[in-house]
DNA sequence: AACATGGTCAACCGCTAGTTA
DNA sequence: ATAACTAGCGGTTGACCATGT
């Protein structure tokens, strides 16, 4: 097993992409697919080499990529995962559809990992107790979530207000570690697809849809009839 | 207004595992 | 069996932008 020559690089170009290469790229592979990537620069008339042509395609180009903030039910996944598999960037990217080993390890480095440790600070000495953590974390996303709904439920014509622990007894462990889960609903297929703003040329996400109200109704149905399936069935246990 | 600092993220680098001849 | 080669992965870098002083 030998290292890739890396003569070939001389003369290609390196740095951000323009447009024009883009759309070379993205014309290109839509021709002929991508079975050689090595090749593929040449073919394409691309000043790259494949591995920034790789690169570009699968953490920006690619038709089926999710750009735009992270939920924080995304980033919840993501806290959960780098728990039990570690650094493995790649592996937690197949469990999020649409994000990239790439994006996730960024969020991880500049959001996530900076709160886990703001967190462990706030423990006092409990750093060690990562369910700890996790549990403040949970707080942080239950609140985004659930509180700004109104939770008044109806119980034999009286009302009373559900307390936090109440709500949080209502979730199911699932919920927070299960990839959001597509059923044969299409309607909820529908609305879940419809929070990514696919007019915006960098598929950014529209924020201001999570919290709509006329989309609260989506995410207390998906958080009230979550369930446990198998997921992460091919995690290897440790 | 100008500069310093910090955060974000696209892109690159170096390595390993897998495949092929 | 072995060397050559490619794809993919994780770590790191650096340009750009926002915010603070």
């Amino acid at each position: 097993m030998g290292r890739a020559p890396c003569c070939e690089k001389m003369g290609m170009k390196r740095g951000p992409w323009t447009p024009e290469e883009d759309q070379i790229l993205i014309n290109y592979i839509h021709l002929y697919g991508h079975s050689n990537w090595r090749a593929l620069p040449k073919h394409a008339g691309l000043l790259r080499c494949g591995k920034s042509c790789r690169l570009r395609w699968i953490n920006y180009l690619r038709p089926d990529i999710k750009r735009g903030n992270f939920t924080p039910q995304e980033e919840q996944t993501i806290i959960n995962l780098h728990e039990s598999l570690g650094n493995r960037w790649s592996a937690i990217a197949a469990k999020l559809p649409g994000r990239t080993d790439n994006e996730i390890k960024n969020v991880w480095h500049t959001h996530l990992k900076k709160r886990l440790n703001n967190n462990n600070q706030n423990n006092d000495g409990d750093t060690k107790d990562i369910n700890k953590i996790t549990k403040i974390t949970r707080h942080e996303v239950e609140e985004s979530v659930i509180v700004d709904a109104t939770f008044d439920i109806s119980n034999n014509n009286e009302h009373e207000t559900m307390s936090y622990e109440d709500i949080s007894a209502l979730v199911d462990e699932s919920f927070w570690s299960d990839v959001v889960s597509v059923d044969n609903n299409e309607k909820k297929m529908e609305d879940w697809e419809g929070l990514v703003d696919r007019n915006s040329e960098r598929f950014s996400y529209n924020n201001s849809k999570l919290y709509n109200d006329d989309d609260m109704e989506f995410w207390f149905d998906l958080l009230t009839s979550s369930r446990r399936i198998e997921a992460f069935s091919d995690i290897p246990e440790f």
